[in-house]
DNA sequence: TAGTAATACTTGTATATACAAGTTTAATAT
DNA sequence: ATATTAAACTTGTATATACAAGTATTACTA
């Protein structure tokens, strides 16, 4: 059944989470050859343009609760892609040597997304949609 | 930080996953008084207004995965809001008498869901949105 | 009519993400 | 200088959702 078939297709909730699911799909496929999901694939591309940044800084630029992005560092620790340093209170993350090595196949993972969903919707609509959500996003914002 | 000023504001995924998640959070503050979240309000009122109906149309309807569904049932049984017969391969799914009972009680969480966003956001402004969401999730869909 | 394929779920398991509570450190106020 | 508050994470725990594999039933095919 086609999203806009359903009894619900004019509720933001179930449109938005219906649209939502279906990109996070396209995504999940794009950076599968990186073997990263997309959530840890962007907190590893901000740490490598950025060494040395902190936890809530990522957590500003992914739009993600301070505890997810504990848990995503502690995924990519894991795999040996970054690494942690804390003083005091603050913390640092920086890229390993690996993780480094990784940044040409995560912007052809960037591209390859890109490409997935531009095509079949195309790229203006694509733009529109996008600014249409982060304003409507910043709206929300509290 | 707001969403329009992260380094990733121009990536789908990221404004797309971003927008999502603040409106699945006005989504189940709405239906807090209901005692459920918003996927399992809506699966109940489709059960209720469409009695005996398979876990295969509800799939449909709320374009979600069969095992979702079946998660979703278990819960509102749990609840005793809804219950299921099988016969053969086929499955129904009643409203219980007490699930029935909160027909009102969720037409006024989704009221006060609508009202909630639409009110930040600007009604026709929300329904090109919805809209445009339908018709990509439509085209991306195989 | 016997065997195969398709349907319609259900179950096991895994992941992303959140919230609330906890911990340590730094900043502020008296 | 001490006490209080705020900041910056981290940890425990819970939920939504998915995929893949399993089960039972029905439909099709030769």
């Amino acid at each position: 059944m086609k999203t806009s078939e359903s009894r619900y297709s004019g509720c933001m909730y179930f449109s938005c989470s219906a649209f939502a699911r279906k990109i996070e799909k396209i995504a999940v496929e794009s950076w599968k050859p990186a073997g990263l999901s997309p959530g840890h694939a962007y907190l590893l591309m901000i740490v490598i343009e950025e060494p040395g940044v902190q936890p809530g800084i990522l957590a500003g630029q992914l739009q993600l609760q301070p505890s997810t992005i504990t848990r995503f560092i502690e995924k990519l620790e894991e795999k040996k892609l970054v690494v942690r340093t804390t003083e005091g209170k603050l913390t640092n993350v920086y890229p390993t040597p690996k993780g480094k090595a990784m940044h040409l196949k995560l912007k052809e993972c960037v591209k390859h997304f890109y490409t997935a969903y531009s095509g079949v919707l195309g790229k203006d609509e694509c733009a529109r949609m996008v600014q249409s959500m982060n304003k409507l996003a910043d709206k929300l914002a509290k």
